[in-house]
DNA sequence: TATATAATTTAGTCATACCTAAAATATTTT
DNA sequence: AAAATATTTTAGGTATGACTAAATTATATA
């Protein structure tokens, strides 16, 4: 059995090198807030336990093994976001923090249980897919909001799901993954963005909209 | 934030002291399954925190504090069994192992949205009482199964948790918490006993219902 | 009451896990 | 090639929580 800090940075290393092959280990180090050596350390440690991939200097990428824990613990996090956001009722902006502890001690019983009582979902409440029994994710393919342009509708696929604070203010608009709007205008010189969301209006800032991904985009 | 081995030891030296008043170092070195220096050693990191009273060889006791930490953590653990087992389906032998990893873990929250799902239980699956936010324990008055007299009929009150095995045996009988039934003969020389159960007889062991706590007793 | 036995405590060790600062080394940039 | 940057190594720290062995204290027995 792993410990948490070991799952913790297996996960770490699939996020980052899903946007950019090898993980160095400063930014390793950066993304878990330790320091750069810290991470030297703990890579050695899985690299003892054939879980990752690593030479000096060469950054780290996970082995199989290590990606198919990495998955299953995404996996975790993601049906119990979603378990305790529809089961329990628990806000869209709690889950992560909650699931962030549940995550290393549900047993696979418990989780198969959760993932039949939703209906074997692809997402969770921010939109991030939801990996399958065997590590397969559901990708769907979507665009940072900051690639809009003036007049496209589209609809929202994920949102970042790591700071509650932005997910709160995302609420407030009702700006929630699935659910549709319309660019009215960008501001020039990197301004924010004002849409139209079921005929409401909205102000996006440029870094709020930077953690908001959507999909569908139509020029109309 | 207590660690998970403070929490079992407070959670330990409150249901000893149940039955017994002060809790002996051995009792409780025997009750963790470590040696008894270890049980000394974390006995005096928890004075130092004001969560036990002791004196070197008079023996534990919790203090109001400790006490309440405790009844949290049994509060946890019996809403969790109950709520793996009524909304996720989790056999009743299989919910004290999951919850004992989940009730260190669980937040305030997360357990209040589970006891108004549930009702506002006052038992877990095993008929233990479930301690509400005040710490305030539901008692109801049982009595062993072995002090039970040919003839008597009684109600099942609570069974031991601890033991998966022991709990599916009772399942194969159909003996769950309310199930009601009636002894008709115990052997003599502390033999077992034969219980008629909805009709379907059984054979229960000495040292099985030892486990088994009745109320509602009556002759019939 | 002395002595044997049992329980408890003390003192010292060990293992795990994770982190850091500072120094050394490798890599990249200019 | 020198300078800047990033990474690794080294050495050490903190915290947890268990253990053994020996010493102490309490309890039971003769």
């Amino acid at each position: 059995m792993l410990t948490q800090a070991a799952e913790d940075y297996l996960k770490s290393i699939y996020k980052l090198q899903e946007t950019g092959g090898k993980v160095s280990t400063g930014i390793l180090a950066e993304y878990l807030d330790v320091k750069p050596a810290s991470a030297t350390g703990m890579i050695k440690k899985l690299k003892t336990m054939n879980l990752v991939c690593y030479e000096r200097y060469q950054g780290v990428t996970l082995t199989d093994t290590g990606k198919a824990i990495a998955l299953e613990i995404i996996r975790h996090h993601r049906l119990l976001e979603l378990y305790l956001f529809k089961a329990l009722g628990v806000p869209w902006d709690g889950v992560h923090e909650e699931a962030e502890k549940l995550e290393h001690v549900i047993s696979e019983d418990v989780e198969a249980r959760m993932d039949e009582f939703l209906g074997y979902p692809t997402a969770d409440p921010h939109g991030s897919p939801i990996p399958d029994k065997n590590g397969v994710v559901p990708k769907t393919p979507s665009i940072p909001m900051t690639d809009l342009r003036n007049g496209q509708s589209c609809v929202v696929a994920e949102v970042s799901d790591n700071d509650s604070a932005l997910l709160r203010h995302l609420g407030s608009f009702n700006l929630y993954p699935d659910t549709a709007f319309r660019v009215i205008e960008v501001a020039p010189f990197e301004g924010p963005f004002t849409i139209d969301i079921a005929g409401q209006q909205a102000v996006i800032g440029r870094e709020v909209a930077k953690n908001i991904f959507v999909n569908n985009v139509q020029d109309t």
